[in-house]
DNA sequence: TTATTTAGTGCAACCGTTTGCCTTATTAAG
DNA sequence: CTTAATAAGGCAAACGGTTGCACTAAATAA
């Protein structure tokens, strides 16, 4: 009917057709106790009548808070973040934020920048899971400073306050490796990840650990640090084939370089898991899909990400900077790939 | 050094210890020409000395833009759908832009809830994907009247302006089942998604044709329309196997019936592709890995997001609807579970 | 010398809501 | 009947930047 492509109906609008205070028609729309039920009815009908929708970008200038919530991540294809991604969303908008989504792809660089602009957008708090090339987190001293809390989950770094939430790598990787030689591996291997980020240390710390405990030795080049990408997963392959002592048990830093190096293993002449078995940190649901199905340990990505934003949302709603560690139990999934 | 932490520091604050005016602080941080160079450069530092960000609420709303895109798509987990906004992302962020992602579920009453608080969000554009539930597409007149641009890909509606981004459903679904045909399938099924939703509708008429083509019979309850869900995948997979004359070729309408299948598959006797052979449309990384490795039409994710983000920002920044269908190809994967 | 341009800056209104405080009318209490 | 309390609503100043217009002084043209 009326001309609701003008621009913006305001509540000035709805404050003129009425005859009222622009301030009695922002109460009446949040439901201020101090305006009579009538006046309240009148406005809302007045308010879609004329096609009224509050405009946030005004309303979180002048309350200071814009219930946006920033999520830094490296990236959105593995199984892992998307689900993070989901976990955060849901609680996120069951809360009352919206969330900003910014992936770093496993750059430092980026990381910063985004951080500055997800300050810029006076997000009223951020998730964040470090890039693997992350050392110094100053680019989130901003936050800090202006009391905007992080919640970190994953990669994360003690070095900043707020919420953690994690997993135990050390005894994942301790417990992987551990049931690799209770299936009778001897010869073991870990392709680990870059070693600056704290995660793949633990996983590669419990790995050794486990080996030691058994009393078995880390033959020399079996535990390979790399970046996980395709070219160091093939060649890690490659060399490890060609080894004298090749490993019979395989610990991948990630699920898609296990996933990877299953596949890779048919080039070659062995059985899987009887010459060698395979286990992965990190779980796609291909890993049971293919054949042999691979192993895994498990991690919860949707808890995580629920957890990482309930923590933040206490921590803004509460004003503090909502501090802890936050341990999310694992899962060993054995398979085919390792059971035998 | 300064009391950063004080709360905002502001344009005024810059103006006050230089003892200029605000406008000439914002002119300079915006790099206008009528500013002299030693008057920016003064600014410059002082805002760096006094730890000065932009607070871009603020901007927003006296320019009238929040340089937001909002993306509504059903859920972050598939590989399509994590690459195309991974796609959106990266070309809005080129832009100057950043995404909220909103995430429906294929709920169609979460996705008018989310069409509602993007736009109290001011955001300048959309990009969109329906939700299979979506058969109306009023929640996106609100857009439409305030002309706020709004892009879609995939599941579009052509009853709403704006650019859309999708492949030829048809054409995919025709030419897989032509591909099946061409294997020495003669009894072909078709695992169908809910025909209220368009691309599905097309898939199914694409299949339908490719055998009217052949000249060769749909036999009864070989063409399922589901919601495929697990639960619909199992079920009609239990129904064919107990046909009489039970399929010896399967289209699957989505990349996950498709895998869910084959992995049903295997409780059965019998052998694929030589009993029975398997295509989707859609492609996850998994197709590849599984055994046997899935036949699938491939949808370019990553480039239909980038699309559909870059003819949004061409939209929004002409200040035009950006009306125009842009066809991506599709790409016919041939694998091992239909090669014969 | 006077008129005109131009570069550089300031003033103040505006973007749309929120909110502390003040005013008025009504009601309850004394 | 006065006084105090309460209810309902208005005023105006924020919130932090942006921008059209006005203004000054210096430079150029006539």
């Amino acid at each position: 009917m009326s001309d609701k492509n003008k621009s913006e109906v305001t509540i000035n609008d709805i404050a003129r057709a009425l005859g009222i205070s622009a301030s009695t028609v922002s109460r009446s729309l949040n439901d201020s106790s101090k305006i009579s039920e009538k006046t309240k009815s009148r406005v809302r009908e007045m308010a879609v009548e004329l096609g009224y929708e509050l405009n946030l970008v005004a309303s979180s200038l002048s309350k200071s808070k814009t219930n946006l919530i920033g999520v830094i991540i490296p990236r959105l294809n593995s199984q892992f973040f998307s689900q993070a991604v989901s976990g955060i969303e849901e609680v996120a908008r069951q809360s009352g934020y919206q969330i900003i989504i910014c992936q770093s792809n496993e750059d430092f660089t980026k990381e910063c920048e985004m951080a500055k602009v997800l300050y810029s957008t006076r997000v009223d708090g951020v998730v964040a899971c470090l890039s693997k090339e992350t050392t110094t987190v100053e680019h989130f001293n901003v936050f800090i400073q202006k009391k905007v809390p992080v919640a970190m989950f994953d990669r994360v770094s003690y070095a900043i306050e707020g919420p953690k939430v994690v997993v135990d790598n050390y005894e994942g990787a301790y417990r992987a490796t551990e049931h690799l030689i209770a299936s009778g591996c001897t010869r073991l291997a870990h392709l680990a990840g870059p070693q600056n980020c704290k995660v793949f240390q633990e996983r590669a710390e419990g790995f050794r650990d486990a080996l030691k405990k058994a009393g078995l030795p880390l033959l020399p080049r079996h535990l390979l640090a790399s970046d996980l990408n395709e070219k160091d997963v093939r060649d890690s392959m490659a060399l490890w084939m060609g080894l004298k002592e090749a490993p019979d048990g395989i610990f991948t830093a990630s699920a898609t370089s296990g996933l990877l190096m299953l596949n890779l293993v048919r080039n070659y002449n062995v059985r899987v898991p009887e010459d060698m078995a395979f286990i992965s940190f990190g779980n796609e649901p291909c890993n049971e899909l293919i054949t042999p199905s691979l192993s895994a340990v498990d991690m919860p990505g949707l808890d995580m990400g629920k957890a990482a934003a309930k923590h933040l949302v206490d921590a803004i709603e509460k004003k503090q900077n909502g501090d802890g560690i936050f341990l999310k139990p694992i899962q060993l999934l054995i398979r085919n790939s390792s059971f035998r």
